[in-house]
DNA sequence: TCAACAGTTTAGAATTATTCCAAAGAAGAA
DNA sequence: TTCTTCTTTGGAATAATTCTAAACTGTTGA
């Protein structure tokens, strides 16, 4: 990727940073490009620390968690609860389910007009839906 | 409960145990018993521990985490995972789906039949569908 | 009835993911 | 600039869960 393209998204990332009421500092910038740069991910705080570290962004874990919390708050990302273990961030914030795949871990987008959930019943009394999450947990054989 | 009753729960467990595998011995019989006894209920490595403590039973922590992930494995329980900070262990196996209340962490069982899937994308060549789960999210307001 | 083996339990240490903290650093306003 | 406020950071702290090695118990077969 040459320098002006990269300069442009960051710039773009800083404005989108900023949309959200968020301080487009350094870090949240480096951090928001990688995420949204490419296309839709699934990953963890320490996938995105590791891949930031590669790209000679020196940012610490604590940095990480705070960004991944704040951007998903922002919604410009989605948390993905799946396993107990872990906690996945899914940079696609539309309207999706997901495969997951025991064996190995791997989050598989189903698109949102794939699949549907009826008859959802009315939650109780002063409680409202904020999402309806489906998992489809497959393994080999 | 009186002695008879609950000798002849302990019993019935005991048998349990053993067709699904598992040697009836004395932790494993005073917590499946615990739950498996009453109701249907969802609970925690912790909840179950002191449960087990107020009721006279004086096992490890570790004896409930291994208890309860080997009556998974045997199907007397059901794993419920919706929040990354902990895991819940639904005694109920059959087949329904849950609202998870945000605000308290709490779950509610949605019945099997009240609510549907469709549509459901065949998984990726050679991946065999485990189980769907659905978890409507909910919160106060 | 009992020895002997394999499967279990246990306390506590270890591990893992995540959060907290207090001090040092940077962004925005005046 | 300078001030104020929000951020970042390394490292300590936390919390849930797993591991470990030694002690124990259920079961089997003599």
């Amino acid at each position: 990727m040459d320098g002006n393209k990269k300069q442009a998204i960051q710039e773009d990332t800083a404005a989108r940073l900023r949309a959200a009421g968020l301080r487009p500092t350094r870090p949240r910038v480096a951090l928001a490009s990688l995420l949204l740069g490419r296309g839709h991910r699934h990953l963890t705080a320490e996938t995105l620390h590791a891949e930031a570290a590669k790209a000679g962004v020196r940012v610490s874990l604590a940095t990480v968690y705070n960004a991944l919390h704040q951007f998903t708050e922002a919604g410009l990302l989605r948390q993905v609860v799946v396993d107990a273990a872990r906690s996945y961030f899914d940079t696609n914030t539309g309207e999706h389910q997901h495969f997951f795949c025991e064996d190995d871990g791997r989050l598989i987008d189903i698109p949102g007009d794939a699949i549907a959930v009826s008859h959802v019943p009315a939650p109780p009394r002063g409680m409202a839906v904020r999402r309806v999450d489906v998992v489809v947990r497959i393994k080999r054989g």
